[in-house]
DNA sequence: CTCTCGATGCGCT
DNA sequence: GCGCATCGAGAGA
């Protein structure tokens, strides 16, 4: 399938993160393919966004996001994992898209050893349902930071829509500010998130 | 299922 | 130093 093109990371940040929902992560690993479909996003809307690294401006860790649109910005935290975005909009806006899990399509195995717990096995729905897990699973490393997602390592293609009626938005998970924006998406029913939304 | 708590490196005040 | 766009172990229900 196609790749997403650079005019569809160009589009506003909360329309990224809704379609986002359903399209295929694809992590290119020593020749062979690991993927999902994504279920859960989340939106950084920039230097204004209190809760989002571009605050800090272009010439902080952020800078990716104030790059070009369709690029990864990966960034290492809590000591021990990695996160994942999408960059959004214009250059120099600092916008991008979290992605927050997925759903493992393809390479199933390879995602369970790169995840390496211990002996046990990871039940499929807890092997990649957070930004730190889906790293972990996918081998995406502050290496991928800046890398072009048009390129050959890491990218994301064109799967099944989701309808309307299927999107749910909420607050976003793991910050202390900017909960009053209902800024995160996900896929009703889908048993691949990370956190059950909390009424 | 839920909750609490510690691990662990680093960017920023 | 502090706080973090996190996670898993362990305890309790």
């Amino acid at each position: 399938m196609a790749k997403l093109s650079r005019d569809f990371y160009a589009q506003p940040t909360l329309e990224v993160a809704r379609h986002l929902l359903g399209q295929r992560l694809v992590r290119q690993l020593d020749g062979q393919r690991l993927s999902g479909l994504i279920t859960e996003t989340e939106a950084y809307m920039g230097p204004t966004d209190v809760a989002s690294h571009a605050k800090h401006g272009p010439a902080s860790r952020a800078a990716p996001m104030f790059g070009e649109p369709g690029h990864a910005y990966v960034y290492f935290t809590y000591g021990m994992y990695h996160c994942f975005n999408t960059v959004t909009e214009a250059v120099g806006s600092g916008t991008g898209v979290l992605i927050r899990a997925i759903e493992p399509t393809e390479g199933i195995a390879t995602m369970q050893r790169l995840r390496q717990l211990s002996e046990t096995v990871i039940p499929e729905h807890k092997l990649t349902n957070g930004p730190g897990k889906l790293c972990q699973a996918l081998a995406i490393t502050r290496e991928l930071n800046g890398v072009d997602l048009l390129g050959s390592e890491l990218w994301i293609e064109q799967a099944e829509p989701i309808v309307d009626e299927a999107a749910r938005q909420t607050a976003r998970v793991g910050i202390s500010q900017g909960r009053e924006h209902q800024w995160r998406f996900y896929i009703a029913n889908s048993r691949f998130i990370s956190a059950h939304p909390k009424y």
